[in-house]
DNA sequence: TCGATCATGTAACAGGTTACATGATTTT
DNA sequence: AAAATCATGTAACCTGTTACATGATCGA
């Protein structure tokens, strides 16, 4: 349900194509709500067909005709009520915690590799999430209620990825201490 | 797929009966997946005409049979491989970023509720994990390496919890800071 | 006697992933 | 000439959720 809200919530703020959806949700919405083309293209039919958004063609010139999809008086209203809903947190689901559960089938070396690629992975987002923290939000000087909402939700983005990597720390000392008590026992 | 894993990897410590997986993923095994009775019933029937589990019948007195499974060979054999494959962290998809996200259409008396019943979850759960962590871990002299692995496990549980906590003294401090602005201009 | 726990499922549906498909245009 | 980008989809499949179903036993 939630990625027909998110839908409605990006086309409240201004209406969008499939293809525009697509991109902001790899990008700069990746911390919002994670959605692939297919996934998009099948729900703005769905929202189009229950009448939440209206769908428009733009003529190009060069390109073929693009759908720009806007919301409708209906949609906003279905956006509202799903705000004011409540929502548990989504449970935890990470293959990583199903390996670690593995007990010693699971080698120290495959689990360094998995831990090294972790690290890499929230590194380099984070690194990112930072870049358009600074350009987005701690330089302009906008403080609109919306551009504060937004603010909070990509330090949300952020401090799972340091909580994350924090983790990894701990994950490093055990795997050291492990190897030296190893290494004293054979030799 | 890796409910198939989280299964195979909690019959390969002891085998067990679909309801005994269900009550274990429920309490204990929550910060590693999460899953319904339901899904396990029918991943273990999958599991089961895959030949990687192996079912057998545990006749009771008073209550009727109980179906206890155990790995096979060519299970223990698909974990292994499923272990040493490299897995991406998963996608972020809570609801409450997507709330976030709606800008002006969000109020901050429903955001406030969300914020207090996300809190009183973490603390929840954070206490519960604390008891675990202090019974299981702390005060066992045990240090397997298995033993070490599910301490790894559960203390990502709790970094990740502590994360959100964080946030949302963030969170907390932004909305007082957007009332006392509210304030400062109506009177 | 009523609700909780033990114990196992089926069925329908919603949400997410992977594979396949098409065709023009712009950049390298 | 090849690769990336623009732009839109269909189809099959797997995973997760919700609703429904059954029936015994145990404790308050």
């Amino acid at each position: 349900m939630a990625l027909r809200y998110a839908l409605l919530a990006a086309l409240h703020k201004r209406p969008a194509t499939g293809y525009e959806l697509t991109q902001r949700f790899k990008t700069r919405l990746t911390h919002v709500w994670n959605a692939s083309h297919q996934q998009i293209y099948r729900e703005l039919a769905r929202l189009d067909s229950d009448h939440l958004v209206l769908a428009e063609a733009v003529p190009q010139q060069t390109r073929p005709d693009k759908k720009r999809y806007q919301l409708t008086i209906a949609g906003k209203h279905a956006l509202e009520d799903w705000l004011n809903r409540p929502h548990p947190l989504p449970p935890q689901r990470d293959p990583l915690q199903v390996k670690l559960s593995a007990g010693e089938l699971l080698s120290p070396k495959a689990l360094a590799e998995s831990l090294a690629s972790l690290r890499e992975e929230c590194v380099g987002t984070l690194g990112y999430y930072r870049v358009i923290e600074h350009t987005y939000f701690r330089a302009s000087g906008e403080a609109s209620l919306a551009h504060r909402y937004q603010h909070l939700a990509l330090r949300r983005g952020m401090l799972d990825l340091e909580a994350t990597l924090t983790w990894l720390e701990e994950a490093d000392e055990l795997m050291d201490q492990t190897n030296e008590e190893r290494l004293a026992v054979n030799g």
